[in-house]
DNA sequence: AGGGAAACCCGAACGC
DNA sequence: TGCGTTCGGGTTTCCC
């Protein structure tokens, strides 16, 4: 779709949203270039020309989308792309958290990219020893993207619930038993978030239904799906954490 | 090396 | 009704 089509120009409205690079630079490296192909690293959507990448991380709130000729600008509208078809490429973002990059070198923004959980070389015997290699938190191991890329904090809480480990265990004291249930769940979950086009949560609609198939993710208080206890939230690594404390036993409670 | 905290953002949903 | 406060996502940076 987007494979062949000349960006002729482009307009930054949040300057905010470029990383390392003006926006007078930006606008002017990437006029009449030519878009060679679209990839995707992770989270990061990889914009491929002849001379440069264009990265773009959505984060939270972002959403990149093809606007039809007559298009005028809206509200949270980020960078707008003009194209030689004279069909827009817009970059909106209610909370101006998504960041774009424009580099020569790959590197710079994707290079400290641990593997990707689908591809054919990362197995449960790697991402076991992986785990033990480390004397981490479980849970924000998982969501450093140097350790493995992809996962946020739904699909972390989630894999984390299917495998039934607990997100405050330590990485180091992860058997192969439980390092093979943790990485089917995140197999199951992720390929569960692309099968509902992602989640929506708060109250950024981006489309997607995800949000509807939460096991704990969001249902503090809420009966957990196989043993019916509350669902407990609390804070790891200053994010919201969501766990069964029966399905996903063993922290000791840091008294001693 | 790990971990905590703060910073970046907005607007919904609170409490008063 | 209209304030003020809290919250949450991903990442970087700083500091212990």
């Amino acid at each position: 779709m987007l494979v062949g089509k000349v960006i002729t120009s482009a307009s930054v409205f949040w300057p905010g949203t470029l990383e390392k690079i003006s926006a007078e630079q930006f606008m002017l490296s990437i006029r009449n270039q030519k878009i060679l192909a679209v990839l995707r690293w992770a989270k990061y959507i990889d914009l491929q020309f002849s001379d440069f990448h264009v990265f773009i991380h959505l984060r939270m709130s972002g959403d990149l989308v093809i606007k039809e000729h007559p298009y005028s600008p809206e509200k949270h509208d980020r960078i707008v792309f003009t194209m030689e078809d004279g069909n827009f490429l817009v970059f909106n973002d209610t909370r101006k958290f998504g960041r774009v990059w424009l580099t020569s070198n790959p590197e710079d923004v994707i290079g400290n990219l641990g593997p990707e959980p689908f591809s054919p070389d990362f197995t449960p015997a790697e991402l076991h020893a992986k785990l033990i290699s480390h004397h981490r938190m479980i849970k924000p191991l998982l969501l450093d993207q140097s350790f493995l890329s992809g996962l946020g904090n739904i699909y972390s809480d989630e894999a984390l619930f299917l495998s039934k480990i607990h997100p405050q265990r330590n990485s180091d004291t992860i058997n192969l038993d439980e390092a093979v249930r943790l990485y089917q769940a995140i197999q199951v979950v992720l390929n569960n978030g692309i099968e509902h086009n992602g989640a929506s949560i708060d109250w950024v609609y981006r489309g997607g239904s995800f949000q509807n198939h939460f096991h704990v993710y969001a249902r503090e208080n809420q009966p957990c799906q196989f043993c019916g206890t509350p669902i407990i939230k609390i804070v790891v690594g200053q994010r919201g954490t969501h766990f069964c404390p029966v399905c996903q036993p063993g922290i000791p409670s840091g008294h001693f």
